[in-house]
DNA sequence: AGGCATGTTACAGG
DNA sequence: ACCTGTAACATGCC
């Protein structure tokens, strides 16, 4: 489910619900995500308060305490669940049986919170982790220290990525995709910007016109705040920690259309699909060069 | 049964 | 050491 703009519709949704709560309890149910959360590590945040949710990249930073960090990644599958047993509608919904630990195999780590709330971290695939740091140590982090610069900041620009793609022979596709590049944009969003950018995924970057990469900077910010404006995409599953689901998959153009008719209101080619990078990528071969 | 899935990274080969 | 492409991770769905 998630690329930048779904992990910040998390973001904020978790912001305005847990920031200042005291962590009163973990449960691990399941630890074993793409790396091991063991028990005593997540110990540490006990009794301590969550400060701040930050995002970065597809990251989300949980400041707890005066100097932990807790470092998290949703993977494919990655979602969390916020719930409340004095909210009476909340038990009566839909989302109560579905979310609730005891019904729901993949909920992994339950944080019990106070006034009885409850942050379910759920993940079917564990593609996702949890991990804690040390906030000193934040430029340090692994996870961290090698990402791109935002997409939707000033240092997302046309000077910053004419040189980044110099004497590169990859494709345009998988740059976009590359985090060391910019960080946040994922399969579904790379498709649909190269889609309203006109270029072609196969594209090498080394043939790119500067107007191209105008475009293109311009469409990925488009794209992402839009989507984020729509309460990001759902797909499969993805839904927010409010149990709602986004709405800007009604607006993908490309991303998993192979053999529609393509958008563009004055052509009759076919959407095809290639392999680029082990992704699928959907395109257009009259819209896009 | 086989192919595919919103992500990251370890590894091999050039 | 850098660059690039591939496979693997865990699990479900069509």
């Amino acid at each position: 489910m998630p690329e930048l703009p779904e992990v910040e519709v998390v973001k904020q949704s978790l912001e305005k619900k847990i920031t200042n709560l005291i962590i009163e309890k973990v449960k691990i149910n399941d630890g074993k995500l793409r790396y091991w959360l063991n028990r005593r590590k997540i110990l540490k945040i006990v009794g301590k308060k969550i400060n701040k949710i930050q995002r970065r990249s597809k990251f989300l930073i949980f400041s707890i305490g005066n100097d932990l960090s807790m470092l998290v990644h949703l993977g494919m599958t990655g979602k969390f669940y916020f719930a409340n047993k004095k909210d009476k509608k909340f038990k009566t919904s839909f989302y109560y049986n579905l979310h609730k630990e005891s019904d729901n195999k993949y909920n992994r780590v339950i944080f019990f919170l106070q006034n009885n709330q409850k942050l379910i971290y759920n993940d079917v695939r564990k593609f996702g982790f949890i991990k804690l740091f040390n906030t000193k140590k934040f430029d340090e982090n692994i996870h961290l220290k090698n990402l791109g610069p935002e997409p939707l900041g000033k240092k997302c620009n046309s000077v910053y990525f004419r040189n980044y793609i110099k004497g590169r022979k990859r494709t345009i596709k998988d740059i976009l995709m590359d985090q060391r590049f910019i960080s946040g944009l994922g399969n579904i969003y790379a498709n649909e910007v190269l889609f309203l950018s006109g270029i072609k995924p196969n594209r090498k970057v080394v043939k790119l016109k500067n107007i191209e990469i105008d475009r293109i900077i311009l469409n990925i910010k488009k794209t992402l705040k839009s989507a984020i404006r729509l309460g990001g995409s759902s797909i499969k599953d993805f839904s927010s920690s409010d149990g709602k689901g986004g709405n800007f998959q009604q607006l993908f153009k490309v991303y998993g259309r192979k053999g529609e008719l393509c958008s563009n209101v004055d052509c009759n080619e076919i959407i095809e699909k290639i392999i680029i990078s082990n992704r699928s990528s959907f395109f257009c071969k009259k819209c896009q060069k």
